[in-house]
DNA sequence: CTGCCTGCAAACTCTTTGCACGAAT
DNA sequence: ATTCGTGCAAAGAGTTTGCAGGCAG
């Protein structure tokens, strides 16, 4: 429980400092969002914050995950499929490519060091300076190919 | 018009071939699609498709997007932004990566041979066969940034 | 002729926002 | 006491879909 404490700690001095009040609510989704041992969705994170404290609403949730994101507390991945997901952003590295899994829909984050590297490079030739990198890969699972079923299977 | 025309043949036959009907709506949509230089919205398209035949509705070009799309002859560019670019798939690589100009909102088309190494051997180790990659790298306008003036701001 | 394709409009999904009430500072 | 934060419900944006009529094969 101690990173986790300090993460809430964190989110509690980010919120202070940003001159945004600490709420109920809000440290509801965070608990919520830092439990979570996977990617999840938005409505996944308000069931979960329910969980813990039922006035939570979906304005609410919607409301305080850009400020999870922009305090670096969450990671926001977007692979394409009408709804972003998001996980609690616990190391430190910021070149990660993520692996979808189109079968079983799960995500992977991988490190991808060279993706900085690359940004800059083609970023530099057009005049331009990154802010951000994204790489993802969309894969089929080969057990599920070869004996029907899929391992990581929910 | 040569390769234009190839192209639409090229769709022709596709459209053929999987028992679909060649239709003026679809072929209003492919030749304003294949008229772009740049990357296109479905709404822009739609808009286009229209000066040519007034009768194409956006319907039928939600419904054309995706024909055209798993035929390869428009490639699709999610950048997150809640709408869907597209553009004519003209080259042969599919080894491209996304570089998004966060001011002038341009997106190049760069290339970037080593994403298929990187996807395979990343999904390898996970036991997945890559089916497709994205790079994306988000920038801002250098030029912006000093003079005041994106060069290339529409 | 047959049935795929079409336009229209309504439905859908995810997310954002206006408003009046409630709680943090 | 101030105001910012909240829940609710409606609004938005982009895309999809059901239906009755129309055109390709």
């Amino acid at each position: 429980m101690s990173s986790l404490n300090a993460s809430r700690d964190k989110f509690r001095k980010f919120l202070t400092q940003k001159g945004l009040r600490v709420t109920n609510q809000r440290l509801a989704i965070f608990d919520a969002a830092f439990a979570q041992k996977e990617h999840f969705t938005a409505e996944q994170l308000l069931d979960y914050a329910r969980a813990i404290d039922d006035s939570v609403s979906r304005a609410t949730v919607y409301r305080t995950l850009p400020i999870m994101t922009e305090s670096a507390l969450l990671r926001e991945v977007d692979i394409g499929s009408g709804e972003k997901f998001y996980y609690p952003n616990s190391g430190g590295t910021t070149q990660v490519a993520q692996v979808v899994c189109l079968d079983c829909d799960k995500i992977f984050e991988i490190s991808a060091p060279f993706m900085e590297w690359y940004g800059s490079t083609v970023s530099s030739k057009l005049g331009l300076t990154p802010v951000s990198q994204r790489l993802q890969v969309s894969a089929h699972c080969d057990t599920l190919r070869l004996t029907g079923t899929c391992p990581r299977r929910s």
